[in-house]
Formats: C-alpha cells, sequence, structure tokens
RNA sequence: GGGGACAUAGCCAAGCGGUAAGGCAGGAGACUGCAAAUCUCCCAUCCCCCGGUUCGAAUCCGGGUGUCCCCUCCA
C-alpha cells in the first residue's frame, strides 16, 4: 500500500517517496510572534502535528522542524507601542505559542529555529544569490531578481505577465530601487532606532522569506520532503522560498508541498486583519483541547473549515462518545480480567482500514469513521457491563479492540485523560452527593417521587447528573 | 481583472467508473415511577444545474451557476 500526498506544485496526488528511504524530513512554516494564536494557527499545527505522527506510524523516521520567525516589522511596531524590546515581545508570543498549542496535544518539534539566531546563513545566502546574480544590493537593501529565475511562480501557478494584469497600479506606486515591480527585498536596511545587524551591505535585517530558505538549509539541508504551511503562503511566501533556495542551490527545494486550507467564521477567512479571530487560549477556555482536535480533523485539511457553535458542539458530542472508548480499558479492563498497561497486538484489519483511508492524502475523516465504530462497541460492551448483563465478546477480543483503538486515535492525537478524582468545583463532595443520592433512593422506595426528583433536579442544577441503574443509581458531574 | 480550489441529507463529512462511509442532530422501540444515560432499528432512488462519453457516473469530458482562497500582512 502506498500513502499519497497532494502535491500543490503539481496540483495532484502523488505517491509519497522521500529522498532517503524511511526518512522524512519536515518543516513548516511557523509563526510571527507578534500576537497570541488563533484557532487557524490552531488548525494549521494540528494538521501537520497529525501528518507527523501518522508517518511515524507509518514507520518513517520523521525529523520535523517549525521555525519561529522573530524578526519583522510587525513584532517591531508592537515592540514600539509598548516601549519594550523586539526580542521581549517575541519572546512572550514563543511562550504564549507552546502554553497553546501543547495544550491542543502538538507534539514539540524536533527544532525551532529562530530568524535572530541565524543571521549569518541568511547573509551567507543571500551572498550566494548576488554572485549568482540572481540578487542585487541597493542602497542598503538587497533584492530578489524575479527575472533571473525563470521558473519563478511554478508553484502557485502564475506567469508574470499575468501577476502584471492582476496587480496593475498596485505594483508601480512602490519603491523605485527595485529593477522589476515583482523583486522582493531579502536584506533591509536598517531604520535608526531599530535593531540591525551587521552585514555585507551594511547594517539591517532580513526581508520576510529569506529566513526559511537560510533556515531550512542550515538544519534540514538542501532538499526536504514535505514542506508545509498554510494556504495562504503558497503566494508569495513559499514561491519565494523556492526562488532564494533553489535559486542559490540549483536542487529542489521540496518534494512535497502541502497546504492546509483556512479556517472561516460566517464565511470568511480568519484573520488577524479582519479581526474575526478566536484565540486559542480564549476557545480553551470553554472547550476541550479534545473537541478542538476533533473538530479540526473532521475535515479534509485541505479544505475550509467553518467555525461555527454547531460544528463545535457536534464536535463535544463526538468526543464524549470517543473518549468513552478511550477510557473503557481504564474502567473495565480489570473487571475482564486484563491489565490495561499490558501489550497486545491491535486489530490487524481495523489497522489497515485506518491505513487505507490516512493513505489517501491523510484523510483523516476516515480514519476516524474506522475509530468511531471502534468507541461505540466499546461504548455498548461497558454499557452492558455497567448493567451486569451478558458481555457477547470474549475478554481478549475486547482487550484488542481498546488496544487498537488507543493506538489508532493517538495517532490522530486523540487522548483521554482518567477523570481527575472528585474535586468539587460546585462544593459538593462525594459524600454528600451519596448521601442525596440515599435520600432520594428512600422517597422512590416510598414512591415519593415528586420528592425524588426534587433532589434529581437539584443536582442537575448543580450539575451533576445522576443514572439510575438497577439496584444502585451513580452519579456523574458535568 | 488574473491565478487556484471547492459544490454530497437539517448540519459536518468520506467517496476518485460498478450502484451513497462516519459524526452530529432527528424519529420509533427497549429500559425507567417519570426522566437522563445506554441499547436496537430508521433517517439522501440520489450527490448544484445542463449537455456528452460509457453496459454503467456523485465519480470522466464540455458548458453554466454559486462559494471560498491567493494576487497586500497572514496558518
Amino acid at each position: 500500500m502506498t500513502l499519497t500526498i497532494y502535491n500543490t506544485q503539481t496540483r495532484q496526488k502523488e505517491p509519497f517517496k522521500p529522498t532517503v528511504p524511511g526518512e522524512v524530513k519536515m518543516y513548516c512554516c511557523g509563526v510571527t510572534v507578534y500576537d497570541d494564536c488563533h484557532l487557524g494557527h490552531a488548525r494549521s499545527y494540528i494538521v501537520w502535528d497529525t501528518v507527523r505522527r501518522y508517518l511515524l506510524w507509518r514507520g518513517y523516521n520523521v525529523r520535523y522542524v517549525q521555525n519561529f520567525t522573530d524578526i519583522d516589522d510587525k513584532i517591531l511596531n508592537r515592540a514600539k507601542e509598548q516601549g519594550r524590546t523586539m526580542s521581549e515581545v517575541s519572546q512572550e508570543y514563543i511562550d504564549a505559542y507552546f502554553r497553546d498549542i501543547r495544550q491542543l496535544n502538538v507534539k514539540d518539534a524536533d527544532e525551532y529555529p529562530r530568524v535572530t539566531e541565524h543571521i549569518e546563513e541568511i547573509c551567507d545566502l543571500i551572498q550566494r544569490l548576488i554572485d549568482k546574480g540572481i540578487a542585487y544590493p541597493a542602497n542598503g537593501d538587497v533584492y530578489y531578481s524575479v527575472q533571473a529565475f525563470p521558473s519563478y511562480g511554478k508553484l502557485s501557478g502564475r506567469t508574470e505577465e499575468q501577476m502584471q494584469s492582476g496587480a496593475s497600479g498596485r505594483v508601480a506606486a512602490e519603491d523605485t530601487k527595485k529593477r522589476h515591480p515583482f523583486d522582493f527585498a531579502l536584506w533591509k536596511r536598517a531604520k535608526p532606532g531599530e535593531p540591525s545587524w551587521d552585514s555585507p551591505w551594511g547594517k539591517g535585517r532580513p526581508g520576510w522569506h529569506i529566513e526559511c530558505s537560510a533556515m531550512i538549509r542550515r538544519v534540514l539541508g538542501d532538499t526536504i520532503d514535505i514542506h508545509g504551511g498554510g494556504g495562504d503562503l503558497v503566494f508569495p511566501h513559499h514561491e519565494n522560498e523556492i526562488a532564494q533556495s533553489e535559486g542559490a542551490t540549483g536542487k529542489p527545494l521540496a518534494k512535497y508541498w502541502t497546504h492546509n486550507g483556512m479556517v472561516r467564521v460566517n464565511g470568511e477567512k480568519m484573520s488577524k486583519s479582519l479581526g474575526n479571530f478566536t484565540t486559542i487560549r480564549e476557545l480553551l477556555d470553554r472547550i476541550n483541547p479534545m473537541v478542538v482536535r476533533l473538530f479540526v480533523l473532521q475535515a479534509q485539511y485541505r479544505k475550509p473549515l467553518d467555525f461555527t457553535d454547531d460544528a463545535i458542539a457536534s464536535a463535544e458530542n463526538g468526543w464524549n462518545t470517543l473518549k468513552e472508548g478511550l477510557l473503557f480499558g481504564r474502567q473495565f479492563g480489570e473487571r475482564l480480567g486484563w491489565n490495561p498497561d499490558d501489550d497486545a497486538p491491535h486489530l490487524e484489519d481495523v489497522a489497515e482500514k485506518f491505513q487505507t483511508a490516512m493513505d489517501d492524502d491523510f484523510n483523516t475523516s476516515g480514519g476516524l469513521a474506522v475509530v468511531f465504530e471502534l468507541a461505540k462497541e466499546l461504548r455498548r460492551v461497558g454499557n452492558i457491563l455497567v448493567h451486569g448483563g451478558e458481555v457477547d465478546v470474549s475478554a481478549d477480543a475486547l482487550q484488542r479492540q481498546w488496544i487498537t483503538l488507543v493506538e489508532l486515535a493517538g495517532v490522530l492525537g486523540l487522548e483521554a485523560q482518567p477523570e481527575e478524582a472528585s474535586e468539587s468545583p460546585n462544593g459538593l463532595s462525594d459524600e454528600a452527593i451519596l448521601a442525596l443520592i440515599e435520600q432520594r433512593q428512600a422517597a422512590r422506595k416510598a414512591k415519593n417521587f415528586a420528592e425524588a426528583d426534587r433532589i434529581r433536579d437539584d443536582l442537575k442544577e448543580r450539575g451533576i447528573a445522576l443514572i439510575d441503574k438497577p439496584g444502585e443509581t451513580t452519579f456523574v458531574r458535568d
């Protein structure tokens, strides 16, 4: 069976063959650290995290690198506003990034290169481009000469003429140091009072796209296997990365270019400039991180994803089902005569079904269908066990189902934590609740249903739901 | 104006030439004193529209219509 990946550059799915068999070099564009991350970022990093987890599960050795862009006009502006240094601001949001993204069960990258730590590599790369006649200095700035790179536009599928006609008027007004309107800055001359670094062209700082080219080359080499990022980065960011890297090395930068779709709100892209974003921090105040993950993974990663209350509610309910399945082993394993921590072989046919789905360009929606079927079956059996009925499946089969579920859900980064023991935010201890249950049982026995219902409603209002079973009544906290 | 995608039930969503996965919501029944939870069953004769190719198309081709993304910072 072959894994296929949709390659933005060829606009089709291609069989995945890394340069070195079994080894995958993967790079994703990280965030520019000037503000909190929002749901759009969350989607992106959940998607690439899942791709990475899947490749690992498939047996690949994956080296995953994600950068922090910590030199940028926006960081600078924020620093000025707040009377702080650029590095103070960037460090704050790097910390915020980790705080948010780790909660979503996104694994840490193998490396997080930062622009400020790679100025030398950036200068080297720029010099190389100048030496090759692909870049030119102009009064303290350095520009990339788009016309010197004939295949410019190959990723986004545009030709120079098209861009000319499209951008008419918008480009002409730009500064005149450029030889061609589409040339872009590799190095920007320092303005007074701004942080700057020494370079052969004078004091200044790197332009926006060059850092990724330089850091990829430094950390992963000339050619990587998978380059990922948001769809909005295709042009100009990734197009320019290709121009810079391939212009300098003559080798392909990435074998597979992959891009995730945008998150939408009311039909519009969620973005900083539109101001319609929900930060991860706000989101996680009211939503379980796993719900966010499920919400993201239910959609195909390349398609737009609508952020609506309905979709979140749906994911919330779906997660409850999944969670019950994932906790099955912890809850019933011992009763069934097996230890939840013991290893057991997964169910081969189920794992294969999962793989078939995921092999098709990371079809997480199909993968989830497999996971849901396992979870629902375990929930069914769990319910029988709770009610003391006859289980029609062998303990061994259940163990293997559960092991398989935990493994496959884990590939998607979906993990359930066992409930925290009787924390009582509503002030009621387990003992107090049990006492009330006793009272209600007595009332029921006496056919005083008004009183029984009053107790039940009362608890309900305090976020405690009662579950009547033959012989006993248990409760769950919301 | 140019470039790129997408359009499947109330909602989300898979499907890639062989007769519509899965999730949510909904309906009926079981259980219950009544509920909740859970279980069982049901829930698109049809895949935006119009043509064409084919024994056969949601799936391929052509033409429409609609939505989104990019061309400016953006995951």
